[in-house]
DNA sequence: CAGTGGTCTAGACCACTCC
DNA sequence: GAGTGGTCTAGACCACTGG
């Protein structure tokens, strides 16, 4: 059960152990994982020590604690994530909940570059979205979304409407997928015609690229997107220490 | 020394204490603060909960442990941070390093704007630098730096080409100055003119701007700086978890 | 070698949550 | 009230650094 690597410290081999557990779907996102006591029980270690690998993957991201409740395997929290990048507060200041409306659906076929990004042989069967985000009704982005069909295929079953705002908890719920990582690349460019045209741009506007890659707990990769926002809406912070 | 609300436990007041201390310069940074025994006698604590207080000031940035060496206040290293924006890899793919030509140098008056991001009171004297930042001898970024006259006069004595290719060495060689924070903020626009030329770009040029505000231990801003890069240059991976 | 941080233990008591 | 994590203590031993 524990990596018997003797060199590394206990308490790194205990969440060596309990993060394979935690990959490997032992306890599902939001589920408890067992109690400090139980767990340095089992690892036939103190205490203190099974906190401390209990610390580390809370500072990793990957488990939550509240107290009085219990330890809970992480559910990321990808709500409105991308909209970080744009400005869309109100005239008063308050932050404005967008919404969403799907433009088209449809199967495909993975090509070269799909097939590097979602981790699948070329030509695997995949669904494409195409999405537009709106703030009061104006749209901010437009979205191209690929995902694969083994995972996603009750997606075209779907009628169009019932997509909500936000997608990843509708994965979940009608596909049993969970988004726990994301990695994005940004960068800037001219919008393609189809994209100006749902923007309400004029042709080659400068815009934000956001290109997203998001993951399920055992690192598959389960969705590319590409957004695009009006390179003059783009704004974003970053502190440094 | 130690706050005395009682409601907070012991480690996170010696946390403020120790915090409140770096921040009013009782060790410089690079310095090595007590050793964990000697603090925990000091404010009357166990070794383990000093402990505790000195490693979420390692978590926060603050503090860099060495075992067998001792803790230090953090150096920041801002070696090259802006260049993680930009592509800037030679043909084998290495990293390379860019080099600074200071293109101008005056001594000036805050305006409303750069009052307000230096903290200080309109008018206050000021020195500006514009200079360009190279790669392989092509230029990749244009920086407009303002600083508080105050703090960095030396910068006005010296030789136009005894700046080298890193600013903030030189500021804590020349003027004590030594940042330890920044905030960048990320926009996209045209060029000014007397950028784009000095890029090498088409007048209204597509550019990336980053703004960044560095400030010093005690919390004061040091220096104001406008980066302009070319946009299809830009580029920038974000992880989420 | 002395001094530092790193790991580990064992147990006490507190604060919170939920039944 | 039972069970959970949060704080705190006291001390042991190890691993690394530097003179």
């Amino acid at each position: 059960m524990l990596a018997p690597d003797r060199r590394l410290p206990i308490y790194l081999r205990i969440q060596d152990a309990l993060a394979a557990e935690i990959a490997a779907g032992k306890w599902r996102p939001g589920e408890a994982i067992p109690a400090e006591e139980a767990l340095a029980k089992r690892f036939g270690a103190a205490v203190g020590t099974a906190r401390k690998a209990i610390e580390g993957l809370v500072a990793q991201g990957r488990l939550e604690r509240h107290q009085g409740r219990g330890t809970f395997v992480r559910r990321a929290d990808f709500g409105n994530m991308l909209f970080r990048f744009f400005r869309h507060t109100g005239a008063d200041g308050a932050p404005l909940r967008p919404t969403a409306k799907l433009l088209a659906r449809r199967k495909s076929k993975a090509d070269a570059a799909t097939a590097r990004r979602l981790a699948l042989p070329v030509g695997t069967a995949t669904i494409e979205l195409f999405r537009l985000r709106l703030i009061e009704g104006a749209p901010m982005l437009a979205e191209e979304i690929v995902v694969p069909h083994r995972r996603f295929a009750p997606l075209l079953a779907l009628a169009k409407d019932a997509f909500g705002d936000l997608l990843y908890p509708l994965y979940e719920t009608a596909c049993g997928q969970i988004v726990v990582q994301a990695r994005e690349h940004l960068r800037f460019g001219q919008a393609p015609p189809h994209i100006a045209k749902a923007l309400c741009l004029p042709p080659k506007a400068p815009v934000a690229i956001v290109e997203r890659t998001v993951f399920a707990v055992d690192g598959q990769p389960l969705e590319f997107r590409v957004s695009y926002g009006a390179a003059e809406r783009f704004s974003y912070t970053i502190d440094i220490k």
